[in-house]
DNA sequence: CTCTTATTTAGAATGCTTCTAATCTGATTG
DNA sequence: CAATCAGATTAGAAGCATTCTAAATAAGAG
């Protein structure tokens, strides 16, 4: 038996609005799959995750989408500034929905990632980048291990 | 048409022999396969290759090694702190001969690493890891692009 | 509503890595 | 210097994450 709570269902829709806003602004058509999935991504705090696990996370929220369209979107919200990709390991990519500047402690035993406050961390001493390049960003990750 | 220096030969035998040393120190059996392949990696400075790199290399130089060895022997090296595996791109894996605490410039155009020296940069502010977690290491990736 | 074009999709294809099970080789022993 | 045997190598298959393809669908404009 579902409940309807009033004031709930109010914030859901202005959610779904605002994230049909934030679509369109980032150029993007505002379609079922990907309010869904930016509801999914942006409606509960900082994440990290990888298109399998939103993929799962989306069926298991009742919202039908292909593999093929989790990739696409995921790249979309990235190239929009909406994500931010991490590389901490070969084998999976993650997908960051802090796009502040900050760092990130990976535990090696379960792939875990957690944020470090930008603030926190200082890298000083670095050269200069080789002629004609730029730098980008700076990535520290702390590896961290079970004792 | 080949010459051969008489140095270049003895110096040729005195790394074969060395590389079977440090083989058998690290608890590998030293085959044809690994003494060819260490001296690809560690006898021309600090270098950062993927595995089709060397494979491609190892041909190059005449050396007949299957993939699932080069596999194979870059994971017993990296095992054996011969090598470093170094994190970048979700979609290459480097693997670095030089195992010493130092950092990278990452070139986003075409994947180029460059070693930053280990004593250049300074990494301030580190919070403690969680609770029951010891730091590996801190990995700084600094990422450029051609201007 | 109609039209146009962007988007989604299933499934095939790709690329890198790992696995499997057969063969081979290095090292030890008699 | 054989015989032996565990460790190493190999070709090819399998696995897995990601990308591509081409056909179907849905959004937005008029
Ligand atoms: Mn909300
Ligand atoms: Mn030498
Ligand atoms: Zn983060
Ligand atoms: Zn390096």
């Amino acid at each position: 038996m579902v409940r309807v709570i009033p004031s709930t269902a109010k914030h859901a829709h202005r959610d779904s609005h605002d994230l049909t806003e934030r679509l369109r602004a980032a150029g993007l058509r505002p379609t079922r799959q990907r309010i869904a999935l930016a509801g999914l991504l942006f409606d509960q705090g900082d994440r990290h995750l990888t298109a399998e696990d939103l993929h799962s996370e989306a069926a298991r929220a009742g919202v039908k989408v292909s593999l093929a369209t989790i990739y696409n979107t995921l790249h979309q919200f990235t190239e929009s500034g909406m994500l931010k990709q991490v590389a901490v390991d070969a084998h999976r990519s993650y997908f960051d929905t802090n796009t502040g500047s900050h760092q990130h402690f990976y535990c090696e035993d379960d792939g875990a990632l957690i944020d470090i406050p930008g603030e926190a961390i200082a890298v000083s001493g670095l050269p200069m980048p080789p002629k004609g390049m730029d730098v980008e960003r700076v990535d520290v990750v702390v590896r961290i291990r079970k004792r």
